[in-house]
DNA sequence: TCTTTGGATAAGAAAAACTGATCCTAGCCA
DNA sequence: TGGCTAGGATCAGTTTTTCTTATCCAAAGA
């Protein structure tokens, strides 16, 4: 097995071959003349042959190093370029969300996160089968819910706040349609997304009701859109607390039963991802972001929640 | 333009990934746990993310450190690969000499080369033309005689021994052609090398001589075997003082004009090499070598060319 | 001849790398 | 359960390396 030149001394004399002179790789490496010609001389002692000849201006590569310098500048750039290449990945943080989370709870704060840690660069996409976009196998990390099937058992966990629904619609409609009891709900126009027929399902199941068996439903893409045509008056959508929080506190979204607040049976919205990339730097500052970002959710879910129960119990 | 980072921190780290462990480099590197793992921690920090996930027995490599390490491996195998063969054409000096220098002068003294400068493995040529050998310019040094005509200018030259010639043959010949006179030779068979023209006419005019017309020539390839024909009594052959030296001392070759000695107008054997070579240390060595060891023979026929000329001055 | 350019060199200062001792953690084994 | 072991991390102190600063020096050009 071939033994290695000293690595500084290589790097000294590639750049002095690269510049045709001392001064030049001085500038470059940020070291004076004098430490470059040691280097040199090194490295020329210790291969056994001179790599530069000396003349009165400057230096001229030997044949050996002509052979050489070539070596080095590939072998050199392959690990300068590979370093960079890793450091960029590194500081890369591939997030996949899934549209609703996306557009609702996390897009609105994601400029907090650019202020707060300026050095990664965010990439988050919405679409699990995105084309243009990366693979999800790829992501640093991902919002799911909490207690999806079948999660492999390396995948770490972290539940940023609980999903809390109810039903909501616009206040006009509210009102137009003189919602009073549940069954009402009848006679309305429910709007789903994909997810939302199994939460019906848990909320009617929870407070003991017949299911919801409306005259006329609409499905939407996800759970962002059936939320606007709620608030424009189209119909009733089981909102989620935290995701419509902005529609609530600003009376886009009437809630017309209150006190009938399930949670989900898949649990609240979390992120996940590999063992690996859960520890990793960037990753770890994501996840400890997140989860002071939705502390505010967290408590209002909880406050509501555990009014309510005071409430049943005291009733 | 990546930056590179720590050189010997690179090196640490991909000797720890290749043996899977901090202590299996530093057996390699020679050092501590400790030393190799601090050059990793550097390493770490430089880049900005871990290249080591570090577990209760020992270290597994990141997702970015198994990355990295076949880069690494490839490059500074492909710097010591080459720093190794550079190393071993430096030690090799490539010597190319004509057949009779080569024989009779050079391949005697070549054992003594090699017991002064053991490092060195010599290859030597005598045939310019050779297939399976290497090529002239690849040679580092070459002996030839001084006054060749078109010399590049770059080309450096140093004289080891004149070359001093006179006629010569088996003593049995002499005695049998009684040989007194110059013109003598007529009768003669002359025995001819492919340089040997030039010179018999350079003798014959050194002093006023008719040209040698001789009955019977023969030539051959070389002066060695001109040389050996002589000696079996052939004929009569144009002898180099130096080249035939053991057979003047021994009484194989006998000079009838021993007072007719001139030099060759092509000047005495010497070496010679490009400039660059000719510095290099190991050309620098044989050189200095060749020129200690030709000393004697320098010293013999300047002995002889100046009792010959104190005679003539005396006559 | 004098000046400029570019490298070589030496002494001392600064920085780095290394060692040796000690600490720490997780698995292992009885 | 607790000692044992393997393998790293860390720290203080020392050794080595490396760098700088300040001269030299040689050759080319004005």
């Amino acid at each position: 097995m071939p033994k290695l030149p000293p690595l500084n001394a290589l790097r000294a004399f590639e750049a002095a071959a690269r510049h045709g002179g001392f001064i030049g790789a001085s500038a470059e490496l940020n070291v004076t003349r004098g430490a470059i010609s040691r280097h040199v001389k090194l490295l020329e002692d210790h291969l056994g042959f001179p790599l530069f000849v000396r003349q009165a201006q400057g230096v001229r590569l030997t044949d050996a190093g002509m052979q050489f310098l070539p070596v080095l500048t590939e072998a050199f750039g392959q690990i300068a370029r590979e370093a960079d290449r890793l450091s960029r990945n590194a500081s890369e943080l591939r997030v996949i969300c899934p549209p609703g989370t996306s557009i609702r709870w996390l897009l609105p704060k994601l400029d907090r996160f650019q202020k707060a840690y300026p050095d990664f660069r965010l990439r988050l996409t919405t679409d699990f089968y995105a084309d243009g976009g990366f693979d999800p196998i790829e992501a640093d990390i991902g919002f799911s819910v909490a207690n999806w099937p079948n999660r492999s058992p390396d995948i770490e966990v972290l539940t940023l706040f609980p999903t809390a629904l109810t039903p909501a619609c616009a206040p006009g409609y509210l009102r137009d349609m003189a919602l009073k009891s549940p069954e009402d709900l009848s006679r309305c126009t429910v709007l789903h997304d994909p997810r939302s027929k199994t939460d019906w399902r848990a909320w009617t199941d929870r407070f003991g009701l017949a299911p919801v068996d409306p005259g006329v439903s609409q499905t939407f893409p996800n759970i962002d859109m059936a939320t606007k045509a709620a608030v424009m008056g189209v119909g009733v959508v089981l909102a989620d607390l935290v995701l419509c929080r902005e529609e609530f506190e600003a009376g886009a979204l009437a809630a017309p039963f209150p006190d009938l607040v399930c949670q989900s049976p898949l649990g609240g919205v979390c992120l996940l991802a590999g063992h690996e990339k859960w520890h990793s730097p960037k990753v770890a500052a994501f996840r400890s972001w997140a989860y002071d970002v939705a502390e505010p959710d967290r408590v209002m879910v909880h406050d509501r929640i555990s009014a309510l129960n005071a409430e049943g119990s005291k009733a």
